[in-house]
DNA sequence: ATTTTTACCGGAAACGTATCCGGTATTCAA
DNA sequence: TTGAATACCGGATACGTTTCCGGTAAAAAT
């Protein structure tokens, strides 16, 4: 299945021209005379010639094309996310190539080389929640740039797209307080992603700024699968003095204690008001519905893909020794009729 | 920036052998004996030998990559189908390069070039809402594997994958009449998807099964914009005799729908009872929780991954002129508390 | 002991493109 | 009119790999 596609040197045979002449041609070099660069341009057309990556590739040494690494592009924080990245990419001449680890940690190492053996250009990772062995990052970062989104490890030296999760978790939980909570639970999420511990702390600051004592039975760290949110939940609401609010650390959490709530025949917000974190696109279509901090995915998605490819063509030049940043988006808590002041809709 | 990786010439040197038996020995060729195979083996790793994808796809003109252009990965619908297809291609040594057409004609003709320029061995596309000319599939269909997915073009020859949106359509309908319902509405989806067509055609035929009249009043077709959804629903609501249900093309319309409706203090299901179609995932998580047709999206992602990559290797095999499957599958009417027999939760 | 087979290996060409280097013809300055 | 500068082009090489072709030495068959 010879792909019979036409290439440079049918362009040259057929002008009677040399394959060089023809490169140059198409790549506007300045010394090709303007007749020659027209009859090339005209032969291409003609011949609907497809300039082949592969080969470009080959000898410019990459590929035009960025890697994405995601625990789960199902998620609408996710999906977004990419939307976004995938928006930047196309706009530079980009591929972008996706990936799941399903926070799967041997996945995320397996697909991390093979993504590297695919010679992409650039990496965009947001860690697995199983991970907590940072090799392979380090090692690729050495090879190609590498931005880190969302889920950041902070000692590997690159840039770094998150939201500020520690202030969105100190105005959720703020807002319950003048909400007349007094018995504030967090379910946090495992402890060795960034984002988990941010917001926790977030959670932590806020209670002491209110000089309410830290319960840790208020404090379950969740794995974040559906079964274990629940669990967590169901353990809080089962103390003897349970919680008036819970502050999850994202929304799909929140989404599973407001089921677990709503069969316990409690009333939200008025037994227990429900905070969660991400804002994704349900939230509002719940009922109630949910009051949850908002993070701009897209816009994170796009910076992040601006970071990539900026120190991907930086690097081309050769530059100097390039500084990393730390680009930190803000958050907005977005109040809504899970943990409003008893109005119901 | 000489990225200085090891390579095949490398070995070879190292060993002193040639750069060809390395090659032999690394694919498993019969042709070298056991001890040099083990030597280069050894030296490989020693090395950190990577071998360079775009090399190999220039010679064997191949990328084992695959191009995904869907119409907005950020819908669960699509972004769970992707998951799927992700799988498998992973599975079978493949990458995914994703790209979104934004429902837009233009975008979508710019991709597929893209793609096809980059030399993609095959092609998974579904086509915008505006896309009424198929030029551009045709070509690429001479050039690539392609198939399509969820909206498919029944002239263009190729592999098809689809859910049976007539029968989901029909018994969704069917249902809503055992509910007891006699003026069922249905927003309609863009006349040019196939799955909008036999969406409708199965809504026809089920009300004509129960010797009920159709008014076209009943039937608006919606552009898939939000705001289109809100005023196709309001308008329904508006007529001087309002449906008693409304079926919608998909769930992001029974989304709207459902707002619009509890906007105007009418009570669901009981004033009008809601039915989807897709079974995103917050279906469940509304309130009342949305009764939809539920199509295995994830199912249909690696089915299409699996039909492509078929297609794929078997034409490298020089096959004879393979006979194109449309792969139907089964959907599975959910019943929730949106059409239920007026018992609340 | 000679021929044939087998096992193994190296050299060279090829994939499609970019680019370095050198060369010719033209134009300009002296 | 001569020398140098300029404009343009072709050939060769390189990128990293696979694969065809031919060749040598050992093993097997005669």
């Amino acid at each position: 299945m010879k792909s019979e596609s036409t290439t440079i040197k049918d362009i040259a045979r057929f002008l009677n021209i040399s394959a060089s002449t023809v490169s140059r041609a198409l790549n506007n070099h300045h010394e090709v005379s303007y007749k020659t660069r027209q009859a090339v341009l005209e032969a291409a057309k003609k011949l609907d010639y497809q300039p082949n990556a592969l080969a470009i590739g080959l000898v410019k040494n990459q590929t035009n094309t960025i890697g994405v690494l995601m625990p789960d592009i199902t998620q609408p924080f996710y999906s977004s996310a990419i939307s976004g990245i995938e928006e930047v990419a196309v706009e530079k001449g980009y591929y972008v190539i996706i990936c799941q680890s399903d926070e799967s940690y041997h996945k995320e190492v397996s697909l991390v080389n093979m993504l590297n053996k695919h010679r992409v250009d650039g990496l965009i990772i947001c860690t697995a929640t199983t991970t907590d062995d940072y090799h392979h990052l380090q090692i690729v970062n050495l090879n190609i740039p590498l931005v880190q989104f969302d889920r950041v490890v902070k000692h590997i030296d690159s840039h770094k797209v998150v939201s500020n999760d520690y202030q969105g978790a100190y105005e959720a939980v703020k807002h319950l307080l003048e909400c007349g909570c007094r018995r504030i639970a967090h379910i946090a999420g495992p402890e060795q992603l960034s984002v988990s511990k941010n917001r926790r702390q977030g959670y932590l600051d806020a209670l002491r700024a209110a000089n309410l004592a830290i319960d840790e039975q208020y404090i379950p760290t969740c794995t974040l699968e559906k079964e274990h949110m629940q669990l967590c939940t169901e353990q809080l609401l089962d103390l003897p003095i349970p919680p008036d609010a819970i502050f999850t650390v994202n929304d799909p959490t929140a989404l599973e204690a407001m089921q677990v709530i709503k069969r316990k025949k409690l009333v939200i917000p008025d037994d227990v008001a429900v905070v969660g974190f991400d804002d994704q696109f349900l939230a509002s279509y719940l009922n109630p519905a949910l009051t949850t901090v908002s993070q701009p995915s897209f816009a994170m998605g796009r910076a992040t893909a601006e970071l990539l490819i900026g120190q991907i063509e930086s690097k081309r030049k050769e530059n100097e020794k390039s500084t990393f940043t730390t680009k930190v988006f803000d958050t907005q808590l977005i109040v809504r009729n899970s943990s409003g002041k008893r109005k119901d809709e």
